[in-house]
DNA sequence: ACCAGATATCGACGTCTGTCAATACGCCGG
DNA sequence: CCGGCGTATTGACAGACGTCGATATCTGGT
């Protein structure tokens, strides 16, 4: 299933705006599919609730219930946005603790916007 | 198939980034609708060729061989960004010149962005 | 009025995706 | 070492999606 491990995000969201020229058939691709992980509003949730979550970080029993989805079906999720980049699991213990990766949503809206998109963060 | 013409693309991307705070499951799902409209390596290259078009227009003719897509295919993508908010059509006799909407990639991508999201342009 | 060309719509097809129940895996406490 | 708990994986299924060929619609010219 393509389980292609982190995408190259750097790859996708280092260089222009897809305004200013034309993306060829590999940079769309490669865009689409960071876009397609965030193109639903379960992992939106998700990514939003985890941001917002104390220390911003969470782990799945705290994402759950407030989701009102199954078990399973969070934890698939949080696999498709680790998967793309954006999200960071680290285990501690029996939880699983998830945590935005830093400047990869930046670097996606870089590459969206027409502004100039400054240099994302380190 | 839920061919809600023209999405309030303003109130997906009025706000505040998604990670400053949780999104509701409402919010979630029009985001997730426009972030869907453009997480397809076709919709994407369309976007990509159109900005880059003299002109700043295009239409079907010119982008079907460049994408290597049969013409209802394209039309059918078309549709799709025009019904998101974020392509305009003009039909100017035989042809159908599409536009960007200005602003509404940008407001994608303020709310994306965890830097304050300026005001969109005019 | 007719025809040719550009675009839109329709119907069908295979594939991908989101969801769940069931189950497996790993870690910890007793 | 065993049982409980949090998480991950599997298998199955319904619905959505991308694509095409065929066809309809509209426009401009002859």
């Amino acid at each position: 299933m393509t389980r292609s491990a982190t995408l190259p995000l750097a790859d996708v969201a280092c260089c222009v705006p897809l305004v200013r020229q034309p993306l060829t058939a590999d940079s769309a691709a490669d865009l689409a599919r960071t876009l397609k992980a965030i193109a639903d509003p379960a992992r939106l949730r998700l990514l939003s609730m985890i941001a917002a979550h104390e220390g911003a970080e969470a782990c799945v029993c705290d994402l759950t219930e407030p989701l009102g989805l199954s078990q399973p079906t969070v934890s698939h999720h949080l696999r498709v946005l680790v998967d793309a980049g954006l999200l960071t699991r680290d285990k501690r213990g029996v939880w699983a603790y998830f945590t935005l990766v830093p400047g990869a949503l930046d670097s996606l809206a870089d590459v969206l916007s027409s502004r100039g998109a400054a240099a994302a963060s380190v």
